[in-house]
DNA sequence: GTCTATAATTCGATAGAC
DNA sequence: GTCTATCGAATTATAGAC
């Protein structure tokens, strides 16, 4: 049964691989790639440092199974005509507030290349699609997915990395007021020109 | 002369030290903060890496003098009403586009406290009283300024740090055309609720 | 599977000659 | 002011005992 959902077959060691990827997500997204150290992450995670090394290798291996993720952007067909902006920033910050994946991510992408690298990925690969089906002129859905991308990205950085009081003290509630028509309309607007 | 100007006397060593600057301020914004080592820099700047040291004290000394920085925002009195929407963003596009040293602020912030601090510095000292005099209701100011910093921030993160190729391939005019009205809504605008 | 010991680098910082 | 030499600490990664 597991193996029907999952291709990896289950392993005795999968809790001690779970809690390593926990404890390695938590350090990322705090002191990012370089002082999140192997043996920090192994003192969290109650293991031997050298047990981080067997199972993935190397500090890159242990990084790119950590904060591999899957944003899981609603469909294009299924969201409703006109609310695609806040159904978007709904999801974000959802996804923000309760997954530290992103925010190591973040921190990670801003001082090393597979970290960046991985954020084209994420980019490309789920957020780009779905501007393609949403945004009226297909040719134009890279640029529109950037600036959508600048935005949240934008509040996920003053929010969650930098800690701008005003920022943090935001209610999710508001921000979404506020965003939601801005997404909205980088998605879906006429070209501004020139 | 130079001593109206500047209160510091005209030191023989100046040129060297503008020099270690100049190649800091690069190393830190290709880098980050822990991979910019002094090394690096003083190999950059052609000088010994003791050098560093005798004139900055230590790393920590480097990095702030490396990154000081005066936006010289416009006054908020002098601002074309209805224009500061338009007048911020290209403002902040010329500065990113000529100074490196909002770069290297960027990516130390992300995983170094005392760069996110300075980020933060810098949003209430500059930023922040210009949204109070711009800004229909003063008590909204902080509220307003952290949305239009993420909106910038998040551009120049796209842009030059994460490098998304669709946002590096945006031009300057169309990304005034775009940030311009979403900057003038998010100072001005009524609160959207709720 | 787990842990100890350690190799091999690299870094920030210091001491001191010239 | 400038440079050589080096210290002490920290890191990733490996080898091998149990």
């Amino acid at each position: 049964m597991n193996e029907s959902t999952s291709p990896a077959p289950a392993r005795r060691s999968d809790a001690t691989r779970r809690a390593i990827l926990e404890a390695a997500r938590e350090r990322f997204a705090a002191d990012g790639y370089e002082r999140a150290t192997i043996r920090a992450i192994a003192h969290q995670a109650k293991i031997d440092p050298s047990m981080v090394m067997r199972y993935y290798g190397n500090k890159e291996g242990l990084f790119a199974a950590a904060v591999a993720i899957d944003l899981k952007l609603p469909d294009a067909a299924s969201l409703p005509r006109g609310e695609e902006g806040r159904t978007l920033v709904t999801h974000f910050l959802d996804q923000w507030e309760r997954n530290e994946v992103l925010t190591a991510l973040l921190r990670v992408g801003a001082t090393n290349d597979a970290g960046a690298e991985r954020m084209r990925g994420i980019f490309s690969d789920q957020l780009l699609p779905l501007a393609r089906r949403v945004c009226p002129d297909p040719e134009q859905a890279p640029a529109r997915a950037a600036l959508v991308s600048a935005q949240l990205l934008g509040l996920a950085l003053t929010r969650y990395v930098l800690r701008f009081p005003p920022a943090v003290h935001l209610h999710p509630e508001e921000i979404t007021a506020w965003l939601a028509p801005t997404v909205q309309h980088y998605l879906t607007a006429p070209h501004p020109g020139p």
